[in-house]
DNA sequence: GTTTGTATACCTACTAGAAGGTAGGTAAAG
DNA sequence: CTTTACCTACCTTCTAGTAGGTATACAAAC
């Protein structure tokens, strides 16, 4: 049983891996087979189809972002170090290489041709993000730390493209550097203090 | 000759269309074939291979993206106007659904996993586009039309980003009015006036 | 405490169809 | 009589997915 739950985290980080350089269809049965060790056969024991795999791995990543945002909000109760953190997460995934997109920003782009089973899960990361930095904003500007001229959800939506393109751009120009570069300068445009 | 340069713009359109969809590994010469109407190998008399295809595809893209910028900048002088204009037809493509993401940044975006042919077309398409509104940006600036605490450089890159991320957006919420929802306030946020 | 049943986790071997690409032919235009 | 634009027919490789087998573990039944 706790062999199952290896191999099947295994493969679900395998396929991870492979949508991140590639895309849904950048990837094959064969080749997760070929990085994890087993023969491809074997995935389909875990994961009956591509889509199941696909469904369950973005299933996935959006219920640990959840958590994780959960998790971030207690420990970090400031909301601009909150953005600040965010940001910095992704910074540090780019710059190590250990998750150089997001897996649903990269399904996202080619949503149109999405099985839909596998479309339903990358919206829902999309409105669940957008209305955690929505939250975000709000309590930013209640709280006076947090200055902007639109609404809570417009800032949250400027944000989120701003992340998900400065990603791009890194990508685009091989150069991690350049999402912080791009990132440090928006959040602290959102601060109250100084200016 | 005006018959082939016909039906290889069609062929062309048509690969622009499925890759805006899917990506680089979401269509097929069989798919390209069924929409222009010719068979698979006649495909292959235009473009002996699918490298060369898109690899085509993109360099048009950013020669035509490259007179058009100059195109704008003689009949459009002012930088505010020119961003706004740029976002304008941005906004336009996506919502009347005729372009509604950039072939580049799709590509971009899955860019580990593309043949390095097409790889450095796509890489080509950023620097240009980042070097335009650089140029942009500096000339709004000496003018006194834009205002940024920043760079240039860096203003361009956010503001490329934001662009990037909101097509995005608009494509993970299916809704197009998220874009210019997103990108009227960005543009206006570097306007010298009121504030 | 063997035996028997059942589920898990993997395997080899296979299938049908789709992928990109080739060989070689035809029809027309200059 | 050569070039262009297209065709039919084919090839090889890869695709997701299936059928059916084996080894192991963990039970309950005798």
């Amino acid at each position: 049983m706790s062999n199952l739950v290896m191999t099947s985290d295994q493969i679900l980080a395998s396929a991870r891996n492979f949508i991140v350089a590639g895309g849904y269809n950048g990837f094959s049965y064969a080749d997760i087979a070929g990085e994890v060790g087993i023969r491809k056969a074997s995935i389909h024991h875990h994961f009956p189809s591509k889509v199941d795999l696909v469904r369950t791995l973005v299933a996935h990543h959006r219920e640990r972002t959840e958590v994780s945002m959960a998790d971030l909000e207690s420990k970090v109760p400031d909301p601009l170090a909150l953005l600040r953190t965010y940001a910095g997460y992704w910074a540090k995934c780019i710059e190590d290489a250990s998750m150089p997109f997001c897996v649903c920003a990269l399904l996202a782009s080619e949503l149109p041709a999405l099985p839909p089973e596998v479309a339903v899960e990358v919206r829902a990361y999309f409105r669940f993000l957008s209305s955690w930095l929505t939250k975000v904003m709000h309590r930013g500007a209640e709280q006076g730390v947090l200055k902007f001229v639109g609404s809570a959800e417009l800032e949250a939506e400027t944000f989120m493209a701003t992340v998900h393109g400065a990603m791009l751009s890194a990508r685009a120009y091989g150069n991690p550097a350049i999402f912080d570069a791009i990132l440090t300068p928006t959040v602290q445009r959102l601060s109250a203090k100084v200016h």
